[in-house]
RNA sequence: GCGGAAGUGGCUCAACUGGAUAGAGCAUCGGAGUUCUAAUCCGCAGGUUGUGGGUUCGAGUCCCACCUUCCGCACCA
């Protein structure tokens, strides 16, 4: 029973049932300031129908509610304001967080699969800060899913196949060399890539070249295949380390090439189902006929030289991972500017037959731009994500040895302060907000960014060891003081903050959270001794650990370490 | 042209999805150090929420029109 049902019931009561406590629940609010109250309703669409002063029926009404578990029920304007017993609520929140070890998080998803596509980098190429936002947001959102009781599924689906590695093989048999392709392999192959293409726009027949390279490949030609492999292998190894310092693991890396058999049977059904046409000389679904109201573009499947297309792979991989993991929600984490692609195949999945075609569900994010151009590799304006968080932890690692210099561990947590600094900042804000990107907005630690919260979870760990005595949470804990309930009212926020982030698809909410959580506690630390030996100390105690358990338990919902000093 | 996303203090963003005086962080200015870590805290200043209409008790939020920016619209992925 939460607060918003008791309050309803109580205003049901009060205008004798003339009005469903489900349409009271929904009118309550949370007002934003505090000293309003914990609770309000407003009375305007009920003046409406009792024909009456809003102030007039908040004043009534106010006089009949009865107080029982509420510190005071009061009317304000048209508003009636709700406190709540708060020595009560404290001692009830903080022994949760003490002895749950899941407190916050639900059950909802129980038996439910979601299968998540995230990163999805191409090899050969360097790993950008578009990508990142895949990962990190995929991530993110894996983790919220699973504190909602789902069963997630994490794919990377490497862009590992397509003329392109034709072009690279074919660049590499006449400029490359090994021994600077070991030194170096994902810098070195970006530059046969680029090479061959600037080359190519005064030598069109290199394109055709690159195009043989990738018949040869297809047909399974044994020095093409090679050469792939290589190139594969080596770019994982590169990748391989920076999922790891993002702590990002994968349950599937099943790329575009794993699907390269499960082709044909993509075109076979949809010509089964009558959805194919031929126009000049492609396959096509031809969606602007088939669905004249949706305003869709054509959707290629079959190129005039019969090679296939993004969507034909992303048909068969929808199709694949419903057959094998049978999901709930299929979620693609790619870049807001594909809507229109995820669209096409959902509509063209519909139009087989597949009813599940709309548990498929594209989460979006904004373009990260460079000078508000763009990125791409072929031209050369990217931002190498290692480069980002090199100098992240390089920052980090400067303000350890000033501020505290004689930490141990210093270069790892150096490392956790860098890439968290560099997450957090990703995940802060809406998703489909597009970035212009700038490093030094980036590697901010001050102010609303990822070391902000964790250095307020260190400052809390840092009280803790040095008490004298360990949090008892079997003792009362009553209302720690006044100017604790803003941290405790948002403690006791984390559980919807968790529900509305998968809601929404959108760790922001999450971000936003636990910086709203860590300013109320910094707040309470420049204005109260915690360590005094009176008979709160044990209360002021459990405060600070909830707040660091919530803390670190948001921060790894995000993918950031929650080091216990910095 | 059609479709999508966005437009809120100098900058970057909030606003619990229609509620009370539009809130934070950066930057600027002024304060707080023998103290539980100042990567912190407190304060001043800064706003006609792109423009014009509409809906209603009430609009940053919903509707219409227009303006600006970014993205997408078949042989790249």
């Amino acid at each position: 029973m939460n607060f918003k049902q008791i309050i309803s019931e109580k205003l049901n009561q009060a205008l004798s049932q003339q009005v469903s406590s489900e349409k009271l629940a929904q009118l309550i609010e949370k007002p934003k300031d505090l000293a309003k109250g914990d609770y309000a309703f407003p009375t305007f669409t009920l003046a409406k129908q009792f024909r009456q002063a809003p102030q007039q029926i908040a004043a009534d009404m106010a006089k009949k509610l009865n107080t029982d578990g509420f510190e005071k029920i009061e009317a304000v304007g048209p508003y009636i304001n709700f406190f709540i017993q708060r020595d009560q609520f404290t001692s009830r929140i903080i022994k949760q967080i003490l002895t749950e070890a899941d407190f916050g998080k639900n059950q909802e998803g129980a038996g439910k699969n979601i299968v998540i596509d995230l990163s999805s980098p191409n090899i050969a190429k360097p790993m950008s800060m578009g990508h990142l936002r895949s990962t990190v947001i995929g991530e993110a959102i894996s983790k919220i899913a699973q504190a909602n009781g789902y069963h997630t599924i994490k794919i990377n689906f490497l862009g590992d196949w397509g003329t392109q590695f034709g072009l690279m093989i074919a660049s590499y048999k006449r400029w490359g060399n090994d021994q600077v392709i070991n030194a170096n392999p994902v810098d070195e192959l970006v530059k046969l890539y680029v090479r061959i293409n600037n080359e190519a726009q005064t030598q069109p027949e290199l394109k055709d070249e690159g195009r043989r390279w990738f018949k040869k490949l297809e047909d399974g030609d044994p020095e093409a295949t090679k050469l792939w492999s290589w190139f594969k292998e080596v770019s994982l190894k590169e990748f391989q380390t920076i999922y790891d310092r993002l702590g990002v693991t994968f349950d599937s890396m099943n790329g575009e090439s794993f699907y390269n058999d499960k082709m044909d049977a993509v075109v076979q059904l949809l010509a089964d189902k009558d959805l194919l046409t031929k126009s000049q000389g492609a396959e096509i679904v031809d969606l602007p006929k088939l669905l004249p109201d949706a305003n869709f573009p054509i959707a290629m499947i079959k190129r005039s030289d019969g090679a296939t297309q993004y969507i034909t792979r992303d048909l068969a991989s929808a199709i694949y991972r419903q057959d094998h993991y049978h999901f709930d929600k299929a979620l693609y984490v790619v870049g807001a500017e594909q809507k229109d692609h995820f669209e096409q195949m959902k509509a063209i999945l519909r139009l087989a037959g597949d009813g599940w075609a709309d548990d498929i569900e594209h989460i979006g994010f904004g373009l990260i731009t460079m000078n508000g151009k763009k990125m791409s590799t072929r031209k050369g304006n990217i931002v190498p994500l290692v480069d980002v968080l090199d100098a992240a932890h390089k920052l980090a690692a400067e303000q350890i040895a000033k501020k505290n210099p004689n930490l141990q561990n210093a270069e790892q947590i150096a490392e956790e302060v860098g890439t968290g600094a560099v997450i957090f900042n990703d995940l802060q804000n809406d998703r489909n907000l597009a970035i212009d990107f700038n490093l030094e907005d980036i590697v901010q630690f001050e102010g609303d960014t990822g070391p902000y919260v964790q250095y307020t979870h260190v400052r809390a760990m840092s009280i803790l060891r040095k008490a004298d005595q360990s949090v008892d949470s079997t003792q009362e804990i009553g209302l720690v003081d006044n100017e604790a309930w803003g941290i405790v009212s948002k403690l006791s926020e984390y559980g919807s903050a968790i529900q509305r982030a998968w809601q929404l698809r959108e760790p922001s909410i999450i971000a936003k959270y636990l910086l709203n959580l860590a300013r109320e506690f910094n707040s309470y630390y420049a204005n109260t001794k915690i360590l005094v030996a009176d008979k709160n100390l044990n209360s002021r105690l459990a405060l600070v650990q909830s707040v660091a358990d919530v803390l670190a338990s948001g921060l790894k919902l995000l993918g950031v370490a929650a080091p216990d000093k910095m």
